[in-house]
DNA sequence: CGCGCGCTGACAGCAAGCTGACAGGACCGG
DNA sequence: CCGGTCCTGTCAGCTTGCTGTCAGCGCGCG
């Protein structure tokens, strides 16, 4: 499974490759317009992130051209504010799928998996980390094999420490990706998370690295 | 596998062009409704896209004639504004599955699919999921095999986690699907057509994710 | 030994989601 | 036209259970 996004941000476009790595994908980024055009045009992907608003050739006009030139790909197609207007421009131009910024990388996930799953291809949906698997489907945990349920805030920190499982994660990026910065939060409020988690999950799972941050425990 | 689209505006047409290809259908498009009449009544097709706002002949009234002539080819329509109204005529007529603009490709692709592999006798017009069916066909309902009443909305939103039912679908998606955002609804409005769904289910058929969004129970 | 970081259980506030009631609007039959 | 019926969005109140805070404790490390 091969995928291109298409962001000029690149805080967002960090963030997309590595979501859609872990969702098993093969990524490739690029943030100008122009090239994004001729890597669309030349080579096969198995799906494509498509930001609107870019520098040199704007994204609606790339979207046009590859359709115009018979590139049947899916598009998914991101923009920084839905508006009535530029969703039916986006629909239009061929856009397979649309997500208004600002948006959860569970859902971008979501609905690229539909994507890619109705173009004919299977993307695997589990990912797995020593005792753990993460359904990134269903939003479900599973330990051993036995399912264990966690509520939506608990799956995001689990998911992200899975996205960077080859790391130890601070503490303060764990508050930055649950939180964001604008909304601060006491440093306990992340250990409370973790106690909760440790407790429904067993030991082995989470590690701490006293004075960094978190892991997921390898096999 | 051969398809015929009947769409004026040539930039969707392009558009279905690009998705039927993709899809695996040798395309031909037409873009007059005289002309899509001869055509669907001299050759043979395993799949016609019909858009009703047509120049020359109306596209009902091709259907109407087609089915008349005794041609049962599977025929998806396509109509601007899908009143409910709209939507019985269009059946009435003999319109296998009918899809309102705008709508997504991805959407498109799976209902001519469905529809082809209904044609081909391969899979039933009933979908399952746990205890639930949807007659596709009657745009039917039933739970553990006891027909049930619902609307129009209903069905659609029902329809839609059938589609999605291997994965949670997040209400924002939902609420897209059902309303596009265009026509802006408050969150609540889907939770209303959720409890009326569930009042009329029973329970243990629409199963609500916390945090995330909505999915149907599988077995 | 003492400091400080991290862990934990309790708890209260709060937000997400559920439900019943209601009203506007579409549709239908007279 | 007019009255009835059905559909559906909105509102308000409620329930549930998630989650941040706090206080106190353990434990590793210097």
């Amino acid at each position: 499974m091969r995928a291109l996004a298409v962001e000029d941000d690149p805080r967002i476009a960090a963030d997309l490759r590595a979501a859609l790595t872990s969702a098993g994908f093969r990524v490739e980024t690029c943030g100008d317009g122009e090239e994004a055009w001729f890597r669309g045009d030349t080579e096969d992907y198995d799906l494509v992130v498509l930001d609107l608003g870019l520098p040199g050739l704007d994204g609606l006009a790339v979207l046009k051209r590859w359709r115009a030139a018979g590139r049947a790909m899916p598009v998914l197609v991101l923009t920084a504010r839905g508006t009535w207007q530029e969703r039916v421009e986006g629909i239009e131009a061929g856009a397979d799928d649309y997500l208004p910024k600002p948006f959860r990388m569970e859902e971008l996930i979501a609905r690229a998996r539909a994507l890619v799953r109705r173009a004919g291809g299977h993307a695997a949906a589990l990912q797995e980390a020593g005792a753990l698997a993460l359904d990134t489907n269903r939003m479900g945990v599973a330990v051993r094999g036995v399912p264990v349920q966690v509520t939506a805030l608990e799956y995001r920190l689990l998911s992200y420490l899975m996205l960077h499982r080859d790391r130890v994660v601070p503490s303060t990026e764990l508050l930055e990706h649950l939180y964001g910065d604008d909304d601060a939060r006491e440093a306990n409020a992340l250990e409370a998370v973790i106690a909760r988690l440790r407790r429904k999950l067993g030991p082995g799972i989470i590690a701490t690295r006293r004075g960094f941050g978190y892991f997921l425990e390898p096999a």
